[in-house]
DNA sequence: ACTATAGTTAGCTTCATGGCTAACCAATTA
DNA sequence: TAATTGGTTAGCCATGAAGCTAACTATAGT
């Protein structure tokens, strides 16, 4: 219970295709209507509508009708948000590396006074540059 | 044809569904073995592996077996080549938004110029601050 | 050698997705 | 008012995704 309430389910699925992907990418430059945006794309109408329809629901585009053409404009937050997503990531990640190298500059550290004790022993060996 | 080429499809795929988007963040703290990444998850284990093998193609994570136990690793390229899309979608609509920004001065600049040469006209309502 | 552990393979169900056609409104334009 | 344009609704089909159980393999521990 209680699923499908997160947006980046939907975020992520919306752009895992590519016809949805063109289609953020093109409301990157501006809004633009449906005809416009399907004008590129070899597919039936009501089939191209449906990429809309994902992409409205997952929040990444809006679009409001006046007079019988429909106007669609990105909206960024859902963008943002996704874009955050992975920038958390990559923060953990990279905590998590320099952590790594902390640990290795330590080991290297330790090394380096070993081997001043009792002096030429496998002192070979650098790697990691 | 020359379909399904692009990882990008792949990856946000992947990325779609909640239980690899938690064995990712996982993942982003160091490696784990397939037991220990499925523990938290109320999911028989054939379940659990499809989304590991899912991950797996798309690029995300690595795994290697050794003796009976299989352990995955974040492979960070698929996941930065992903967040390297967001940001040159945003460059490319933050760059629009400057130049309506731009665009909105020049206007403001204009009417500002006529205000001054016939003053006291409607220069009420500034708006944007 | 036996048992338990850690994954794996095979095969099944159910539901979502992406595509189509055909028919249908509702604004414009002629 | 008649025809065109722009979009919409309804309904169909094929494929793939996400879950399950049951049975199996191979390593590790006793």
């Amino acid at each position: 219970m209680a699923n499908q309430l997160c947006p980046l389910d939907q975020v992520f699925s919306a752009l895992s295709d590519p016809t949805r992907r063109a289609i953020v990418m093109r409301l990157c430059a501006g809004e633009a209507s449906v005809g416009e945006l399907a004008d590129p794309f070899d597919m039936a109408l009501p089939s191209f509508m449906k990429h809309i329809h994902v992409l409205e629901t997952s929040g990444l585009v809006q679009s409001e009708k006046s007079g019988r053409v429909r106007t669609c404009r990105l909206s960024p937050d859902a963008l943002l948000g996704a874009e955050d997503w992975f920038q958390r990531q990559r923060a953990i990640w990279e905590a998590r590396l320099d952590r790594f190298e902390a640990y290795v500059m330590k080991l290297k550290k330790e090394k380096e006074r070993a081997a001043a004790k009792r002096p030429s022993r496998t002192t070979k060996k650098k790697g990691y540059e």
